[in-house]
RNA sequence: GGGUCCAUAGCUCAGCUGGAUAGAGCAACAGCCUUCUAAGCUGUAGGUCGCAGGUUCGAAUCCUGCUGGACUCGCCA
């Protein structure tokens, strides 16, 4: 019975593994069947591990505690890795050797060239990650950082797990918006404006748009100016100069804005093809559904039908001709297929649009299209103030830029307040640093701290709190650490784990704390299968909750006692490497010092 | 009306391939800085897991119904 600890990814797996062969050799049941059942008890009195023993009782047709019992007897005498196996209640609970597991996964993190929870599962494949996506002419407000959060972590994730990763930003760069926004920029647009304040003077003559919209109104209750504005959607479909030109000019400044954040948040897309790309592809769209007899026309549009997916028939053209984004959206996964090959395509795109997605899917697995299969739509909430939803239309916005100001605005307040306390001396340079890195991490942090279905209520007062479940008291925690170990002489911080009776540091905290450490390239996996990157955020937290504990319980540097200080040192290096990594994988930076 | 999803502590959320006393954080209250960063730690209080049935040895978790809410249902994206 070995025990393979020198990788760092599979100490608990191989446990487990370990563990379910031995259980499976007792049992009729397979490996993996034991593997499933397995869990961890409530109470850490009760074991480390446990398998409950009722779904046995109906086979073995015996009672679930007397099954238990004699599991218990037959393990014996237990392998090295196990301190005791007892019977209680129903369950078979087990106790490993907290001292080896002790010393083999710190030893393991800290031996590794790789960063914790690194692994090639994704090897050879490409995945296309869809997101950010901000519309041309709008101002990239707070509901863009969700999709433009969510889906960095995404890609980082998958990253991290060796796939190809690619990240496309399908801007908003064309549609009916564009005719509404021409139309209002020669009516009311304001040149210097455009050049001194880009996108607040387009949002400025988009509301008036709307605003006027709704008084012109012709004698058919039609809105004239909606009226103009199609017909300008369209001369700019047909390449018109006029339309074109002030086309491609809102373009050319809404991206000035928008790479600002980007480069912020350290985002660099590999592709920023937006919907015009797509426009002429549409046409070859168009005959491609209609070789294949998918196409009717209903009330002077051209739909696809869908009844047999139970959705609704899809729009590919509208009555007056022109495209529509459903149409843009199956040209791009073409495209896609054609330039990457993908074997996964996920847009990471608002709950709302959930409906659209299954259309367009449903319409390319309909005409034959094996890349159907290999779309995904991972969909996230909404970001709404207490009182509704934000609205371009209304200006009820807040920019992302903004609110990463004010958040790093009050960062550095807390900042300067600590360093006063503590009498170090920080230069304006380094305090704007930790500001930015910890200001950013908070706000990122929100996005993604709770599962990405549920809506995000915008209030000013949680959003600036950065007390417990946050990203600065991760940051904070892993600044600590390494407060510490700067503290430590030479010799001391980089002792070799593997010389070092590392059991010495055993306690019931340590023990957690470096299971939660085993498990953590474990939440990563998991984090990807469900593109759920708070699975990451909870399993790091946990971690940091520990490490405080630890922290406050245990002194580090201040004890005689040389192998344990250093042990102490080596679990603190271990913390630091898989904290660091799970901010990362969340998209945010740690600090050395805060 | 059809569809999708949601309802767990005062608030924000985990837990949902059924399993031991339902967990965190915030807020509240009580403690801990002459020792490694108090953005921290410890403790107390707080829950008929929306309601009602059902399946099961066992249900927050699965099924049905109901109530309340969100989103969506053809020419915006």
């Amino acid at each position: 019975m070995q025990l393979n600890l020198r990788e760092y990814e599979g100490i608990t797996m191989d446990f487990v593994a370990e563990l379910s062969t031995l259980i499976s050799q007792e049992t009729d049941l397979s490996t993996d069947i034991v593997k499933d059942f397995l869990e961890v008890p409530p109470q850490p009195e009760l074991g480390d591990y446990a398998l409950p023993c009722f779904k046995l009782a109906k086979t073995m047709r015996k009672a679930p505690n007397l099954i238990a019992e004699e599991l218990a007897e037959k393990m014996q005498p237990l392998p090295d890795y196990l301190t005791e196996v007892r019977q209680t209640g129903g369950y078979l609970n087990f106790f490993i050797n907290r001292s080896r597991f002790i010393q083999d996964e710190i030893t393991s993190i800290l031996h590794s060239e790789q960063e914790p929870g690194v692994s090639d599962l994704g090897k050879g494949q490409t995945i296309l990650v869809e997101f950010s996506s901000p519309n041309i002419a709008k101002p990239f407000h707070i509901g863009h950082g969700f999709t433009t959060i969510l889906g960095e972590s995404l890609a980082r994730i998958y990253d991290h797990l060796g796939y190809d990763t690619k990240r496309l930003n399908h801007l908003g760069d064309y549609g009916t918006q564009f005719g509404k926004l021409i139309v209002a920029y020669d009516r009311w647009g304001n040149e210097e404006e455009l050049l001194r304040e880009p996108i607040d003077e387009l949002l400025r003559i988009y509301v008036k748009f709307h605003d006027e919209a709704e008084q012109e109104i012709d004698e058919k209750g039609v809105s004239i100016l909606e009226k103009e504005a199609r017909e300008a959607f369209q001369r700019l479909e047909a390449g018109a100069e006029h339309e074109t030109q002030l086309w491609s000019r809102f373009r050319e400044v809404s991206l000035i804005e928008f790479n600002r954040v980007y480069d912020r948040l350290g985002i660099k897309f590999d592709n920023l093809n937006g919907e015009s790309f797509y426009s002429d592809q549409i046409p070859a769209v168009v005959e491609m559904l209609k070789e294949k007899n998918l196409l009717e026309e209903s009330e002077g549009a051209q739909v696809v039908r869908l009844d047999e997916f139970n959705l609704p028939p899809c729009i590919i053209l509208k009555s007056d001709g022109t495209t529509i984004y459903a149409s843009r959206d199956i040209a791009a996964v073409l495209y896609r297929d054609k330039t990457w090959n993908f074997n996964r395509n996920i847009y990471v795109v608002g709950l709302p649009q959930q409906l659209h997605f299954k259309q367009i899917f449903a319409v390319l697995k309909k005409a034959g299209e094996p890349c159907a299969d290999r779309c995904e739509h991972v969909g996230f909430g909404t970001v709404k103030f207490p009182d509704g939803a934000l609205s371009t239309r209304s200006g009820k916005v807040i920019k992302l830029d903004d609110l990463f100001a004010e958040a790093v605005k009050k960062t550095r307040q807390i900042i300067e307040t600590n360093a006063t306390e503590r009498g170090d001396d920080m230069s304006a340079e380094t305090i704007d640093a930790i500001a930015e890195k910890v200001g950013l991490g908070a706000i990122l942090y929100i996005f993604l701290k709770n599962g990405r279905e549920r809506d995000i209520v915008f209030k000013w007062e949680e959003v600036l709190d950065f007390d417990g479940d946050t990203a600065p008291y991760l940051q904070y925690t892993y600044a600590r650490a390494k407060s510490i170990l700067r503290r430590a002489n030479e010799v001391d911080a980089t002792a070799d784990p593997s010389t070092l009776e590392l059991a010495a540091i055993e306690n019931d905290t340590t023990f957690q704390l470096v299971r939660a450490m085993a498990d953590f390239p474990e939440a990563i996996q998991n984090a990807a299968s469900a593109n759920e990157p708070f699975m990451i955020a909870r399993q790091i937290n946990l971690i940091a909750r520990l490490f405080n504990k630890f922290y406050n319980n245990d002194s580090i540097l201040n004890i005689e006692d040389t192998n344990l200080r250093q042990s102490r040192l080596c679990l603190c290096r271990a913390v630091c490497r898989v904290l660091k990594t799970g901010l990362n994988l969340l998209g945010i930076e740690a600090v050395e010092k805060m």
